[in-house]
DNA sequence: ATGACAATTTTTAATTGA
């Protein structure tokens, strides 16, 4: 089965992409991020056309994520637990049937961080946002524990907002300072990665030069000066399955693209 | 140092994103 993940940057302003790329693509399961829609508003009905069960997780304006999936899909749910005053829509989770194996799957929308603001002694100020990505970090490492604690197979999926190494940014220069490269942020990576989690892509992919992020802005894509900030964190059972993955960055050349594209994995279900 | 670019709502300006 393929699984994958994609930053869509509203469903409104992607649908012709976004069914383009399904179309050719044929993930078997898709988590996306940044739906930017309630529930009632999303097109469901374009993607239950193409055979797709359509789980949503929306809020107005900003975030939301979605699981499409061809395989049956048991015990939803939605929203990172921990925080039961966290209104932002960032977190869809289920199991996914397959003939052999059962798979967790976890779509996640990690929050940007910026700007930092950062008091006297460097500790981030208490209601900003990137106080607010290193906790909601906090509460994916106890999400994590969990998921490993099962010793099933179980993938943490989705846009992370996370440069994990300097070989993941074209430019490392212009990130240093920034939420997304910080030392915390990627302290909190790392420290979630070292549960025992394997981020798949660098397993099968070492060289530099992967991204999933261009900009908009100063002609970003045409430079490629891209980011690498989209990731799969699997369970050792679930690493074991894999039999390949990659990025599909073509398509962020085309007609009205996102600026992520989607990172996917084939996976022995 | 700044703004560039896109999507959405708060819509002809502001907010958010990365």
């Amino acid at each position: 089965m393929k699984l994958a993940t994609f930053n869509i940057n509203g469903i409104k302003a992607r649908i012709q992409a976004l069914s383009d790329w399904l179309d050719e693509a044929q993930p078997d399961v898709a988590v996306l991020q940044e739906i930017k829609s309630v529930d009632e508003a999303f097109p469901r009905e374009l993607f239950e056309e193409k055979g797709y069960q359509v789980e949503t997780h929306g809020q107005k304006s900003f975030n939301g994520v979605a699981i499409l999936s061809k395989l049956p899909l048991e015990d939803i749910r939605r929203g990172l637990p921990g925080d039961d005053g966290d209104e932002q829509a960032r977190w869809i989770e289920a199991t996914v049937v397959g003939e052999k194996n059962a798979l967790r799957i976890c779509g996640l929308y990690l929050p940007n961080g910026n700007p930092v603001e950062l008091d006297e002694a460097g500790r981030p100020v208490e209601g900003g946002k990137y106080a607010y990505k290193l906790a909601w970090m906090e509460r994916l490492k106890t999400r994590a524990e969990e998921l490993l604690a099962t010793e099933e197979p179980s993938v943490m999926l989705g846009d992370y907002n996370i440069i994990p190494q300097a070989q993941d940014a074209a430019n490392p220069k212009k990130w240093e300072g920034d939420a997304l490269y910080r030392p915390e942020s990627r302290a909190a990576w790392q420290r979630i990665v070292n549960l025992g989690f394997t981020e798949i892509f660098r397993t099968r992919h070492a060289a530099p030069g992967h991204y999933t992020f261009w900009d908009y802005q100063a002609g970003a894509w045409q430079k490629n000066d891209g980011i690498r900030i989209d990731h799969m964190l699997m369970s050792p059972q679930c690493a074991d399955l894999v039999e390949d993955c990659g990025i599909d960055a073509g398509i962020r050349g085309r007609e009205k693209p996102s600026d992520h594209v989607p990172l996917w994995a084939e996976i022995a279900l």
